[in-house]
DNA sequence: ATGGCGCGCGCAGCGCGA
Protein backbone atom coordinates (compact mmCIF):
# COMPACT_ATOMS: atom_id res chain seq x y z
CA UNK A 1 0.00 0.00 0.00
CA UNK A 2 1.57 3.41 -1.33
CA UNK A 3 0.03 6.71 0.86
CA UNK A 4 1.21 10.20 -0.52
CA UNK A 5 0.76 13.74 0.41
CA UNK A 6 1.42 16.63 -2.35
CA UNK A 7 0.36 20.59 -1.57
CA UNK A 8 -0.28 21.41 -5.00
CA UNK A 9 -0.82 25.10 -4.58
CA UNK A 10 -4.20 25.36 -6.17
CA UNK A 11 -6.04 21.78 -8.09
CA UNK A 12 -7.16 24.19 -10.82
CA UNK A 13 -3.74 25.13 -11.97
CA UNK A 14 -2.13 21.71 -11.09
CA UNK A 15 -4.71 19.47 -12.28
CA UNK A 16 -3.10 17.73 -15.14
CA UNK A 17 0.16 17.72 -12.89
CA UNK A 18 -1.75 15.73 -10.41
CA UNK A 19 -2.86 13.70 -12.77
CA UNK A 20 0.20 12.57 -14.69
CA UNK A 21 1.89 11.53 -11.35
CA UNK A 22 -1.09 9.40 -10.70
CA UNK A 23 -0.85 8.05 -13.67
CA UNK A 24 3.03 7.12 -13.14
CA UNK A 25 2.37 6.71 -8.87
CA UNK A 26 -0.66 4.18 -9.04
CA UNK A 27 -0.89 5.13 -5.23
CA UNK A 28 -3.40 3.73 -2.83
CA UNK A 29 -4.56 7.07 -1.79
CA UNK A 30 -2.93 10.66 -2.06
CA UNK A 31 -3.66 13.72 -0.05
CA UNK A 32 -4.01 17.09 -1.18
CA UNK A 33 -3.38 20.57 0.55
CA UNK A 34 -3.98 24.28 -0.96
CA UNK A 35 -6.46 23.19 -3.30
CA UNK A 36 -8.11 26.96 -3.05
CA UNK A 37 -11.26 25.98 -4.52
CA UNK A 38 -14.94 24.93 -2.80
CA UNK A 39 -16.22 21.44 -2.98
CA UNK A 40 -18.09 22.67 -5.86
CA UNK A 41 -15.80 23.53 -8.43
CA UNK A 42 -13.41 20.55 -7.09
CA UNK A 43 -12.29 18.64 -10.58
CA UNK A 44 -13.77 15.78 -9.47
CA UNK A 45 -14.87 14.33 -12.29
CA UNK A 46 -11.43 14.51 -14.29
CA UNK A 47 -10.55 11.89 -11.02
CA UNK A 48 -13.43 9.88 -11.21
CA UNK A 49 -12.73 9.27 -15.35
CA UNK A 50 -9.29 8.10 -14.40
CA UNK A 51 -10.69 5.32 -12.00
CA UNK A 52 -9.99 7.87 -8.76
CA UNK A 53 -12.87 8.58 -5.81
CA UNK A 54 -12.19 12.40 -4.05
CA UNK A 55 -13.38 13.07 -1.13
CA UNK A 56 -12.84 16.86 -0.46
CA UNK A 57 -13.27 19.74 2.09
CA UNK A 58 -12.27 23.25 0.34
CA UNK A 59 -13.13 27.29 0.30
CA UNK A 60 -12.34 29.82 -2.01
CA UNK A 61 -8.93 31.03 -2.35
CA UNK A 62 -7.76 30.09 0.92
CA UNK A 63 -6.05 25.86 2.10
CA UNK A 64 -8.65 23.21 0.84
CA UNK A 65 -8.09 19.35 1.58
CA UNK A 66 -8.78 16.60 -0.61
CA UNK A 67 -8.36 12.83 -0.56
CA UNK A 68 -7.65 10.96 -3.72
CA UNK A 69 -8.02 7.20 -3.16
CA UNK A 70 -7.99 3.90 -5.81
CA UNK A 71 -9.93 2.11 -2.48
CA UNK A 72 -12.85 3.16 -0.55
CA UNK A 73 -13.14 6.27 2.21
CA UNK A 74 -15.18 6.12 4.76
CA UNK A 75 -15.63 7.37 8.27
CA UNK A 76 -14.70 10.72 6.80
CA UNK A 77 -14.33 14.28 8.94
CA UNK A 78 -13.52 17.43 7.68
CA UNK A 79 -13.19 19.07 10.78
CA UNK A 80 -10.36 19.01 13.35
CA UNK A 81 -12.13 18.91 16.91
CA UNK A 82 -11.41 21.50 19.17
CA UNK A 83 -10.48 23.92 16.26
CA UNK A 84 -13.12 26.66 15.70
CA UNK A 85 -13.37 28.12 12.30
CA UNK A 86 -13.76 27.58 8.79
CA UNK A 87 -10.39 27.08 7.57
CA UNK A 88 -10.49 23.90 5.69
CA UNK A 89 -7.09 22.43 6.91
CA UNK A 90 -7.68 18.74 7.87
CA UNK A 91 -9.17 16.19 6.53
CA UNK A 92 -9.01 12.08 7.67
CA UNK A 93 -10.60 8.66 6.41
CA UNK A 94 -10.24 5.24 6.71
CA UNK A 95 -8.52 3.24 3.53
CA UNK A 96 -7.84 -0.21 3.30
CA UNK A 97 -8.08 -0.36 7.41
CA UNK A 98 -5.48 2.87 7.73
CA UNK A 99 -6.85 5.70 9.35
CA UNK A 100 -5.26 8.55 6.86
CA UNK A 101 -4.96 11.90 8.74
CA UNK A 102 -4.44 14.53 5.97
CA UNK A 103 -3.05 17.85 7.54
CA UNK A 104 -2.48 21.65 6.48
CA UNK A 105 -0.69 23.46 9.37
CA UNK A 106 -1.31 26.91 9.16
CA UNK A 107 2.18 28.63 8.38
CA UNK A 108 2.17 30.64 10.97
CA UNK A 109 3.39 34.10 9.30
CA UNK A 110 6.08 34.95 12.26
CA UNK A 111 6.77 33.96 15.51
CA UNK A 112 4.87 35.97 17.86
CA UNK A 113 1.93 37.00 15.53
CA UNK A 114 -1.83 36.24 15.93
CA UNK A 115 -1.24 33.42 13.21
CA UNK A 116 1.57 31.78 15.18
CA UNK A 117 -0.07 31.65 18.45
CA UNK A 118 -2.90 29.95 16.04
CA UNK A 119 -0.37 27.73 14.53
CA UNK A 120 0.60 26.30 17.92
CA UNK A 121 -2.99 26.08 18.76
CA UNK A 122 -3.93 23.71 16.15
CA UNK A 123 -1.08 21.75 16.84
CA UNK A 124 -2.01 21.29 20.29
CA UNK A 125 -5.64 20.33 19.07
CA UNK A 126 -4.06 17.63 16.69
CA UNK A 127 -1.91 16.12 19.77
CA UNK A 128 -5.23 15.75 21.22
CA UNK A 129 -7.29 14.67 18.48
CA UNK A 130 -4.14 11.95 17.57
CA UNK A 131 -4.04 11.13 20.89
CA UNK A 132 -7.60 9.86 21.60
CA UNK A 133 -7.46 8.11 18.31
CA UNK A 134 -4.74 6.24 17.90
CA UNK A 135 -5.97 2.95 20.46
CA UNK A 136 -8.84 2.85 18.08
CA UNK A 137 -6.89 3.16 14.85
CA UNK A 138 -3.92 1.35 15.33
CA UNK A 139 -2.97 1.63 11.65
CA UNK A 140 -2.70 5.11 11.57
CA UNK A 141 -1.15 7.94 8.87
CA UNK A 142 -0.50 11.44 9.74
CA UNK A 143 0.84 13.09 6.98
CA UNK A 144 0.71 16.47 4.90
CA UNK A 145 2.39 19.78 4.54
CA UNK A 146 3.24 20.63 8.47
CA UNK A 147 5.19 23.86 7.86
CA UNK A 148 7.52 22.55 10.15
CA UNK A 149 11.59 21.51 9.58
CA UNK A 150 12.09 19.28 12.49
CA UNK A 151 15.66 19.59 12.64
CA UNK A 152 18.34 21.49 11.15
CA UNK A 153 19.12 18.67 9.11
CA UNK A 154 15.88 19.34 7.23
CA UNK A 155 16.85 23.29 6.57
CA UNK A 156 19.32 24.42 3.70
CA UNK A 157 20.94 27.06 6.06
CA UNK A 158 20.09 26.53 9.72
CA UNK A 159 22.00 29.94 10.62
CA UNK A 160 20.25 32.18 8.02
CA UNK A 161 16.84 30.70 9.41
CA UNK A 162 17.08 31.21 12.70
CA UNK A 163 14.32 33.21 14.55
CA UNK A 164 11.71 32.31 11.62
CA UNK A 165 8.73 30.34 11.02
CA UNK A 166 9.06 26.84 10.09
CA UNK A 167 12.10 26.66 12.65
CA UNK A 168 11.35 27.82 15.80
CA UNK A 169 12.00 25.73 19.27
CA UNK A 170 7.78 25.68 20.18
CA UNK A 171 6.95 24.83 16.70
CA UNK A 172 9.70 21.89 16.64
CA UNK A 173 8.52 21.49 20.44
CA UNK A 174 4.93 20.38 19.19
CA UNK A 175 6.59 18.35 16.12
CA UNK A 176 8.34 16.14 18.42
CA UNK A 177 5.32 15.86 20.30
CA UNK A 178 3.86 13.98 18.00
CA UNK A 179 6.53 11.73 17.07
CA UNK A 180 6.21 11.01 21.50
CA UNK A 181 2.45 10.02 20.41
CA UNK A 182 4.54 7.46 19.18
CA UNK A 183 4.53 8.53 15.57
CA UNK A 184 7.85 8.10 13.37
CA UNK A 185 9.18 10.07 10.52
CA UNK A 186 8.77 7.96 7.73
CA UNK A 187 11.51 9.72 5.36
CA UNK A 188 13.78 9.85 8.43
CA UNK A 189 13.34 6.20 9.06
CA UNK A 190 14.92 5.27 5.30
CA UNK A 191 17.12 8.87 5.01
CA UNK A 192 19.18 10.41 7.51
CA UNK A 193 20.81 12.81 5.22
CA UNK A 194 21.05 16.78 5.26
CA UNK A 195 20.06 18.35 1.42
CA UNK A 196 16.65 16.35 1.33
CA UNK A 197 14.03 18.84 1.14
CA UNK A 198 10.52 19.04 -0.05
CA UNK A 199 9.92 22.65 -0.43
CA UNK A 200 11.55 24.92 -2.43
CA UNK A 201 11.13 29.11 -3.00
CA UNK A 202 9.94 29.76 -6.50
CA UNK A 203 12.38 32.92 -6.61
CA UNK A 204 16.24 33.29 -7.14
CA UNK A 205 16.18 29.28 -8.42
CA UNK A 206 15.87 27.68 -5.35
CA UNK A 207 15.11 24.69 -6.74
CA UNK A 208 17.77 24.10 -9.32
CA UNK A 209 19.93 25.11 -6.52
CA UNK A 210 18.54 22.86 -4.19
CA UNK A 211 17.89 26.00 -1.44
CA UNK A 212 14.91 24.19 0.46
CA UNK A 213 13.37 23.12 3.30
CA UNK A 214 11.42 19.68 4.55
CA UNK A 215 8.26 20.47 5.77
CA UNK A 216 5.83 17.47 4.26
CA UNK A 217 6.09 14.95 5.73
CA UNK A 218 4.34 11.12 6.03
CA UNK A 219 4.22 10.16 10.16
CA UNK A 220 3.24 6.52 10.85
CA UNK A 221 1.86 4.92 13.73
CA UNK A 222 4.14 1.53 15.37
CA UNK A 223 1.99 -1.26 13.69
CA UNK A 224 2.89 0.37 10.46
CA UNK A 225 6.59 1.20 11.02
CA UNK A 226 6.97 -2.47 10.91
CA UNK A 227 5.45 -2.53 7.84
CA UNK A 228 7.21 0.25 5.94
CA UNK A 229 8.90 -0.72 2.47
CA UNK A 230 9.94 2.85 1.79
CA UNK A 231 9.59 6.43 1.83
CA UNK A 232 10.78 8.80 -0.86
CA UNK A 233 10.45 12.97 -1.87
CA UNK A 234 9.58 13.40 -5.41
CA UNK A 235 11.43 15.72 -6.77
CA UNK A 236 10.41 15.20 -10.45
CA UNK A 237 7.12 17.22 -10.78
CA UNK A 238 8.83 20.46 -9.04
CA UNK A 239 10.63 20.55 -11.88
CA UNK A 240 7.68 20.68 -14.62
CA UNK A 241 6.64 24.00 -15.99
CA UNK A 242 4.67 25.56 -13.65
CA UNK A 243 5.06 23.48 -10.57
CA UNK A 244 3.95 23.66 -7.10
CA UNK A 245 6.48 24.87 -4.70
CA UNK A 246 6.38 21.84 -2.99
CA UNK A 247 6.94 18.08 -3.93
CA UNK A 248 4.78 15.26 -3.32
CA UNK A 249 6.56 12.27 -0.28
CA UNK A 250 5.57 8.76 -0.65
CA UNK A 251 5.40 6.05 1.63
CA UNK A 252 5.02 2.41 1.39
CA UNK A 253 3.70 -0.57 3.55
CA UNK A 254 3.65 -4.17 3.25
CA UNK A 255 0.12 -4.47 3.62
C1' DA B 1 18.42 40.52 4.65
C1' DT B 2 14.54 40.71 1.13
C1' DG B 3 12.57 41.85 -3.50
C1' DG B 4 12.67 38.80 -7.01
C1' DC B 5 7.69 34.00 -7.51
C1' DG B 6 3.16 32.33 -8.01
C1' DC B 7 -1.43 31.80 -6.43
C1' DG B 8 -6.64 33.89 -6.19
C1' DC B 9 -9.32 37.66 -7.12
C1' DG B 10 -10.62 40.31 -10.67
C1' DC B 11 -8.89 43.70 -13.91
C1' DA B 12 -4.85 46.71 -10.48
C1' DG B 13 -2.46 45.65 -7.35
C1' DC B 14 -2.77 43.38 -2.96
C1' DG B 15 -2.82 39.52 0.62
C1' DC B 16 -0.78 35.44 1.33
C1' DG B 17 2.42 31.70 1.37
C1' DA B 18 7.20 29.61 3.12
Amino acid sequence: MKIATWNVNSIGVRLEAVLDWLRDNPVTVLGLQETKTPDGTFPRAAFEAAGWQVCCTGQKSYNGMALVSREPLTDILTDLPGVAGDQKRFLTATCNGVRVVNLYVPNGSSIGSDKYVYKLAWLEALASHLRAILPRFPRLVVMGDFNIAPEDRDVHDPAAWEGHIHVSPPERAAFRNLLNLPLADCFRAVDPEPGRYSWWDYRQGSFRRNIGLRIDHVLASPALMERLRGCVIDKQPRGRERPSDHAPVMAEFDL
